[in-house]
DNA sequence: TAGATTGTTAATCGATTAACAATC
DNA sequence: TAGATTGTTAATCGATTAACAATC
């Protein structure tokens, strides 16, 4: 395998589940072959760019002929640590967090929810799905004995903070958080913001002025 | 006001509420003036680009002094459209859409959800804060007597296509989509995607090998 | 005034796209 | 083989950052 490249472009990553996605789903219509051409026509990529993502990870494809999709659902797996169990910490309990978990186990049974949490001593010990709430007291150990490796923040604004610095201090290195706030971490903290007010907001400035 | 310009790339409008964000927060604080200096300390960003984001739109700081805070404030507002109602539409009444829909109006006073809308007759007419669920169908007509501008959302992926087929015809051009779904749309119409799995299966590209 | 900080131009950096030799 | 399509280099485009004159 080639070594961690730290010189991979966040731009690239960020589009590497794109392409599992779309693979995925040729697989699942019995397409065998795929050329970058025709994903590029699906997702609205150049097709340019596709071929140099993948080609920044390996030669995956085959002059003249294309890409094998079940390779190149391999492959992808692989590079983004698809191909082995992920834990996953679940930090909120409320709509958002139970929507979460919810989620099809994000369409990789390789990932799962593997500890939900919550500060309400109302919603401790409640049962969502085959989750059952934990207190957040409890995160920094449940964390290392059950080896989570990412953290979601699903909890208030006010709360963020306080919760992603016990998710350092848990040795997570992986945080996604939802939460309306800037957080603070240390370097080395891999940290997104998926931030729906902030997105709403800046598509307002698109709304036609009338 | 300055016309809209096209010019204006995405990456600056994506910024602009995270500053607005910040001012607020400082206005809480009793705070007046600021300068791109501190901004960019809190936020982590270079002050170069805090002001020639802003100086996009228009001279909002005196040389020497820095940003008065309510009127920054304020010309941020007119210039995201968040100085006037804005309504909403979010179709899916499941628990993304409570949480959503529960989300403190996207803490602006300005911009509200005025319908919720489900496909599943068991939800239809339920009560979710002071919001009724309603039909799918009737999502066009409600559109446009309640003259609703941005549309959410929050479907299962195989709904996703039908529900922004149908916000499109309502003549909404600017679309928030939470579904793990690659949509297609005519010109002009805004579509941001919100991809919480995608999100997540990037995020496992930087957990360390082990 | 002197110190501070904007608005803006120029320099740098990074990401996307075009083009094409290699080759299946 | 001939046509197709990759991997990759070079060209372009866009976004970020540095630098500084203007000025509060």
């Amino acid at each position: 395998m080639p070594t961690r490249d730290p010189k991979i472009s966040p731009s690239v990553v960020r589009r590497l589940p794109i392409y599992l996605r779309h693979i995925q789903v040729l697989r699942g219509q019995g397409v065998e072959r795929v050329s970058s051409q025709e994903m590029g026509n699906n997702l609205d990529l150049n097709p340019a760019q596709i071929r140099k993502d993948l080609a920044s990870f390996g030669e995956f494809g085959k002059k003249g002929v294309g890409y094998e999709v079940s390779y190149l659902e391999r492959k992808l797996r692989q590079i983004l640590n698809l191909d082995r169990h992920i834990g996953v910490a679940l930090i909120g309990a409320g709509h958002l967090g139970i929507a979460l978990s919810n989620y099809a186990r994000f369409q990789s049974e390789r990932m799962t929810i593997d500890g939900l949490f919550d500060s309400d001593p109302q919603k401790i010990g409640a049962k969502i799905g085959h989750l059952t709430v934990e207190h957040v007291h409890d995160l920094e150990t449940a964390c290392q004995t059950r080896r989570m490796q990412i953290g979601i923040i699903a909890v208030p604004a006010i709360a963020a903070q306080g919760v992603c610095d016990a998710l350092v201090k848990a040795q997570i290195r992986v945080i996604l958080n939802f939460a309306p706030a800037s957080l603070r971490i240390p370097r080395g903290v891999h940290l997104r913001n998926t931030d729906f007010t902030t997105e709403l907001q800046s598509l307002a400035f698109y709304l036609a002025d009338d």
